[in-house]
DNA sequence: CGACAAACGCAACTCTTGTCGCAATAATCG
DNA sequence: CGATTATTGCGACAAGAGTTGCGTTTGTCG
């Protein structure tokens, strides 16, 4: 969807179509923050482009994909995957980089009509599982070394894991509307290394179920 | 917003004021299991109502406090809070209940669309806190039961720890697409429920990270 | 440089969304 | 029951969404 990259040497990468998608995706932007995404009209993103909303429309079959391919751009700056020698210290290091990236406003906002755009058009959220599961997969590291170390069994199922550190901040984020801290992130991670260090199957079996 | 609930007593609650906003929220219901939220329009839902369009336009600002309003007046059965003794089982028989809550083809409509809602507009986002910090405060007893037990140290946020729980069941659900299942639900229970141990600080200060 | 093809601008059009004024109806109170 | 007032129905309206056909500009290649 949306393949109208800058690809040189392909069919007409002059220097106008790239020129003319990134003025749109920078109006987008722009509109995105003045407006918010469910007043965001087509029309109004081609003027601000200096651009024939046909243009726009050519290009870019709904709003949603318009605002998906805008905040996927934007998104380059990715959440770097920790790597401080211990599992308590990268979940804390991982906790800690997520809220920095989605509580900042920018974040924030990506994040928001980002997912958005996931909810409302098939087409984007159709994409959306490649988009988590590359990520997850960067982060999945942090399980692979902290079983390599011994700290984790090697059945554990590193998504789950992850999902559990990072779940409930954008849970905040998004649902309930909590604010988020770094005091936030290190409870969360706190939790989740204490779990992740009962699944040792060594030391305790089925630890904490009883009483 | 969206005061315009069936208050006897106060201004004008005849019969057919409740009337016409149930047989609205029905036809929202409907439109929106046939159609989806992006594609949902008011006038369809007038269609379906029996009723104009204006009057839909006058109760309802905008399509997304709709669908909110649908949307909570729908979830009315709630998740109920399990009381089964111990920590580890409260929050076990939770997760399982979240599961089996969102997991359900009507929950999780009900889920994506009060979340196409929240985020698409402004005014619902700012409702969803309240909305939420009840729910939290139902479950917030498991916290409280913990603690009289002695299982929880009586500073600890019984938000965060809930969230934690919840949170990854939401964002397999919505963000990655990743599949629910009860023992997804018992991980997430585990790994919480080691973590809430780890908080009693008269056994362990900040364990569980050696190897 | 010159021809071809792709991408854009423009205008016109249809369809839908959301709003407004006014008349009709239904509920509340004396 | 009769007056009052909230609420709804109705038609008309402006504004935006999205499409189409055609002429023009602008890269790309021989």
């Amino acid at each position: 969807m949306t393949e109208t990259e800058a690809r040189p040497g392909r069919k007409r990468p002059g220097g106008r179509t790239a020129k003319v998608r990134d003025s749109v995706l920078r109006a987008t932007e722009a509109a995105l923050a003045a407006d918010g995404y469910d007043a965001l009209c087509i029309e109004d993103v081609a003027r601000r482009a200096g651009v024939h909303k046909t243009t726009v429309y050519r290009r870019w079959p709904s709003k949603a994909e318009l605002v998906a391919d805008t905040m996927r751009e934007r998104s380059t700056k990715r959440v770097e995957v920790p790597d401080t020698g211990t599992l308590a210290g990268d979940l804390r290091a991982l906790a800690r980089a997520v809220v920095a990236n989605i509580g900042s406003d920018d974040g924030f906002a990506i994040t928001r009509n980002l997912l958005a755009a996931t909810i409302t058009s098939n087409a984007v959220a159709d994409d959306m599982p490649k988009f988590w599961s590359e990520r997850l997969q960067l982060t999945g590291d942090i399980v692979e070394r902290a079983i390599a170390r011994g700290e984790l069994p090697d059945d554990v199922d590193a998504n789950v894991l992850i999902e559990t550190l990072i779940g409930p901040l954008y849970v905040r984020l998004l649902l309930t509307g909590e604010p988020l801290s770094e005091e936030v992130a290190d409870q969360v991670a706190r939790i989740v290394t204490a779990g992740a260090a009962a699944m040792r199957p060594r030391r305790t079996r089925e630890r904490g179920a009883d009483a």
